[in-house]
RNA sequence: GGCGGGGUAGCCAAGUGGUAAGGCAGGGCUCUGCAAAAGCCUCAUCCGUCGGUUCGAUUCCGACCCUCGCCUCCA
């Protein structure tokens, strides 16, 4: 089924075809984190977009090239560096191991190209230098080198591809007091900034003089050095569009001459208890956060994909703990069909004639559909309920087990929710659920019920099932 | 002020010119000695408000109200 997506360059949902002639293979750069700090939920959504937009791309068949850059220079890092009166290197690693981390725990792929800012500065000076040579770029009084929009608009680029701007309607008063540089025009914006003694031992040197990149030119640079001129999919979050998105095609087809990107995908913003998250509101969360107030990376990662991706999304704790209900139902069925299909399963997944199952048909058709999660989880629910009235009247057979097993793992390979991990029971509490069964043998109710009591308060749910007793961890 | 999203049951959230997926919570039931974060069933005469087009609109058009975001570092 063909792939559609909306493409915020052209406001519309198109079947996606690559550039790639033979039409396999796909470049993706999706804007990384800054690593001045933990990255918090609103971040997580996005890398989890990212992470679906992955996954459904190698789900319809593409072989995927993806590449997030780490943004290691910055001005809140510079300050950061100042405070902790602690080396560049050694200040972004802790956040940039925190964060891959965190990546990982929420089950987003690895992505196969992670270029450090910091280690592109050469890529980033000869980008400056051919904006420099084509005469789009300028060097100002200050020191530091400029992008000018009317030059780059005068050779008939487009400013303002992604959306539209009308620099006389923005408002006056911020543009004031945004003018602090010497720049030649408002809307310029800085490729190269020339060092400044807050700096410390933060510059590099450059044919400009010693400074830093600027952010936009950053992922510019590492782009298209890692993807080519020219590549297929760019991401991001939606607040990214301007002026760092805009300002990248900017860059980018300035110096090249040459189209940047076929389709930029942006994901919607998060709020969270409805409200814009901040710290002074007490609703700002990392991924940490909610780790710590017990909640699993995987009902995250459940709750951010619940929603479209193109739409804003409420994050609550409430809604989180729905979330971890939901995952429960899923886990609960897809454990007890292990239990009656996994023996069959190698031989059903070997067997290239079974058909697709009405779950990863539905499933695919959603997907396809601009990545509509939601009608997804639509089908995924609608087949748990199909499957556990199956389990109940056994009427299900290890064959059809393992082929609902082998749809399901289809399906969660762009889902990415995985299994629950079984938890190792400990032997505390292996002895109290013996104890309970032994004083329900000898009908003494009253201490097996105190028993599932003290269970519970230790965490632990035990359930009696026709095939004896299970134990779950709360 | 400019530009762009939204307003669908208690909450979250799809969708369609022909009468509303799914999840959580709630209610009922089943297995059970009793239970269960076990399973099944049920749960919007109605989709912000008011007009218009239509045989028919939640879905199209217009106006209005509310709300969120971007325009400045920001996922």
């Amino acid at each position: 089924m063909a792939l559609k997506l909306f493409n915020t360059l052209t406001r519309s949902v198109q079947e996606f075809a690559p550039l790639d002639p033979t039409g396999k293979t796909v470049g993706m750069y999706c804007c990384g984190p800054t690593v001045y700090d933990f990255a918090h939920i609103g971040n997580w959504r996005t890398f989890v977009f990212a992470d679906l937009v992955r996954r459904s791309l190698e789900f319809s068949g593409y072989s995927v090239r993806h590449v997030m850059n780490i943004t290691d220079v910055e001005d809140k890092i510079i300050k950061g560096v100042r405070e902790n009166k602690t080396t560049l290197r050694e200040f972004t690693a802790k956040f940039e191991t925190a964060f891959l981390d965190d990546l990982k725990a929420l089950n987003c792929q690895t992505p196969h190209v992670i270029p450090r800012a910091t280690e592109y500065i050469a890529e980033i000076i000869s980008l400056i230098e051919k904006l420099v040579a084509r005469g789009i770029a300028y060097k100002a009084a200050d020191g530091s080198v400029y992008f000018s929009i009317t030059k780059y608009q005068g050779c008939g680029c487009n400013y303002g591809q992604l959306l539209k701007l009308n620099f006389d309607e923005m408002r006056a008063g911020e543009r004031v007091s945004s003018d602090e540089y010497e720049k030649e025009s408002v809307a310029d914006f800085a490729l190269w900034k020339a060092r400044v003694p807050g700096d410390g031992d933060v510059f590099w040197p450059s044919p400009f003089g010693e400074g830093r990149p600027g952010w936009h030119i950053e992922c510019s640079a590492m782009s298209m050095k890692v993807l080519g001129e020219s590549f297929d999919l760019h991401l991001g979050g939606e607040d990214l569009k301007f002026p760092h998105h805009e300002d990248e095609i900017a860059q980018s087809e300035g110096a090249t001459g040459k189209p940047f990107v076929k389709y930029w995908m942006h994901g919607a913003f998060l709020l969270v208890e409805g409200k814009k998250m901040s710290k002074s509101l007490g609703n700002y969360f990392t991924l940490r956060d909610l780790l710590a107030k017990g909640f699993a990376a995987r009902e995250v990662r459940y709750l951010l994909l619940t929603a479209y991706y193109r739409e804003t999304f409420n994050f609550t704790l409430d809604g989180l703990a729905g979330a971890k209900s939901a995952l429960a139902r899923i886990d609960e069925c897809v454990s007890k069909l292990r239990e009656v299909g996994r023996d069959a399963l190698p031989r059903v997944q070997a067997d290239q004639h079974v058909s697709p199952t009405s779950l990863v048909e539905q499933f695919s058709a959603a997907i396809s559909e601009d990545l509509n999660i939601s009608a997804a989880w639509g089908a995924v629910f609608e087949w748990v309920r199909e499957t556990n009235t199956k389990l109940a009247n056994n009427s299900l057979s290890a064959t059809a087990a393992a082929a609902n097993l082998a749809a399901w793992e289809k399906v969660d390979s762009v889902l990415g929710i995985g299994v629950k991990t079984e938890t190792e029971v400990p032997p505390e509490i292996l002895a109290l659920a013996e104890a309970r069964t032994a004083a329900k043998q000898a009908k003494d109710f009253k201490k097996s019920d105190a028993i599932r009591d003290e269970l519970k308060a230790k965490g632990w749910v035990i359930e009696d099932t026709p095939k004896g007793i299970k134990l779950k961890k709360l």
